[in-house]
DNA sequence: TTATGGTAGACTGTCGACAATCGACTATTG
DNA sequence: CAATAGTCGATTGTCGACAGTCTACCATAA
């Protein structure tokens, strides 16, 4: 059953920063105070203070001293040349360490995730599309044995799909991703693990290439 | 001339207590209790709150709600196959985006911690070594135009240089390593960009590969 | 003895207030 | 008029105190 754990305040307000800003409700460069926010969500500045610096260190604002802080912007170069590479591989080896460990649990959370995409497509919803997209990669970096994937991961994947958030592009194709999911889930459970890692990176890559990608990595 | 710019306490404090851990004066598991640290260094728990998210977030602490927090420990998998791949892809972009940018102020930058190393060398100061080290890398990181480089490289390095801190292994050879970074510079003024992304790479992987690993750890 | 429930201490989570700093505006002065 | 010094409002940096939570220990009862 669920766990029912305690979330503190720092942490459902990143949560529903990190939401706003993903949705474009916060826009770049929207200035952000610290008794502003304190204020509208009734919480005090500690707190606040708390959660911007975690949405600074992954990335989402800029904050410079005794000045302020604001809604980051961000570079399709950035994204392309280094997030995205980073990002394909911490998932990939995410999957080569823990897709050993998948077990019926694991294939019961990629299903619920992706009967809650069918839901969002089916109420037009893209925002909560994004969040089970972010739930779906989110349970593959969970499998990984190795803790610190998670927090790598949640510093460098805010930042892409902020980037890709602000773009209209991806509507129509909605049922598409939903589709590039369903294999990707029928790969996992083949439990080939070769086929899985270079799934993973087509998919990523395909996700996040607007329409026509050509972008290449250095090593 | 220097910049004299103010850093805050939760800076002073994150910098000082990364050295401990760097240095092996916290060793991982070691307990942190926010008002000993307050008391300790003089300052508030705000303060000391603050400075231990930002090293839980870099992966140097790892703190569990109302517990509280300890130095975290790190495994040669983790290092070997997540974090180094990830620092060298982020040093090559670096370098491949602000290698043409580099003025003679940058080269004069390098050549000081060059000076730093042998000094270093000539006082059998592995410590101060290892800090001119992290130094010159950061020289690299910071030339790059996309500033969220280095608040990545940032997230990655430190727990790289503990695994490797907590071993004694490097002392013998610091005069290999500082022909190693000279060599780089070198390549660095040829303005070779192809030739100095290649050489960063090959620098990082010996520079961290102990020279046959037989150490193993456990997670 | 073992299991249950409760109590105490230590610690983190949260709060409101004070101090330091910044940027813009204003006044003063040559 | 231009340049400089001073002031003010807004905002962040820092602090000490209170409230909530966890763990370990102890008492009590079957």
């Amino acid at each position: 059953m669920g766990k029912l754990e305690r979330i503190s305040m720092k942490d459902r307000l990143a949560a529903e920063l990190r939401r706003k800003v993903l949705s474009g409700a916060l826009p770049p460069h929207f200035r952000l105070t610290e008794q502003d926010l304190a204020d509208e969500y009734g919480v005090s500045r500690a707190v606040v203070r708390e959660t911007m610096l975690v949405l600074e260190l992954q990335g989402l604002i800029v904050s410079t001293p005794y000045k302020g802080s604001e809604v980051a912007s961000i570079s399709r170069t950035e994204v392309s040349e280094l997030l995205l590479p980073i990002r394909i591989h911490i998932e990939q080896y995410a999957l080569k360490e823990g897709m050993p460990l998948f077990d019926a649990d694991t294939f019961e959370s990629f299903e619920r995730v992706l009967v809650a995409m069918e839901q969002a497509i089916h109420h037009q919803d893209i925002e909560a599309f994004n969040e089970a997209d972010m739930r779906f990669h989110a349970i593959i970096v969970d499998a990984c044995p190795i803790d610190s994937a998670r927090g790598i991961w949640d510093s460098i994947h805010p930042r892409i799909r902020m980037h890709f958030a602000l773009q209209t592009g991806r509507t129509g194709a909605l049922v598409e991703f939903l589709e590039d999911h369903r294999r990707l889930v029928e790969v996992f459970r083949t439990g080939d693990v070769l086929a899985s890692i270079a799934a993973i990176k087509s998919h990523i890559i395909e996700t996040n290439t607007p329409h026509l990608g050509l972008l290449d990595e250095t090593h």
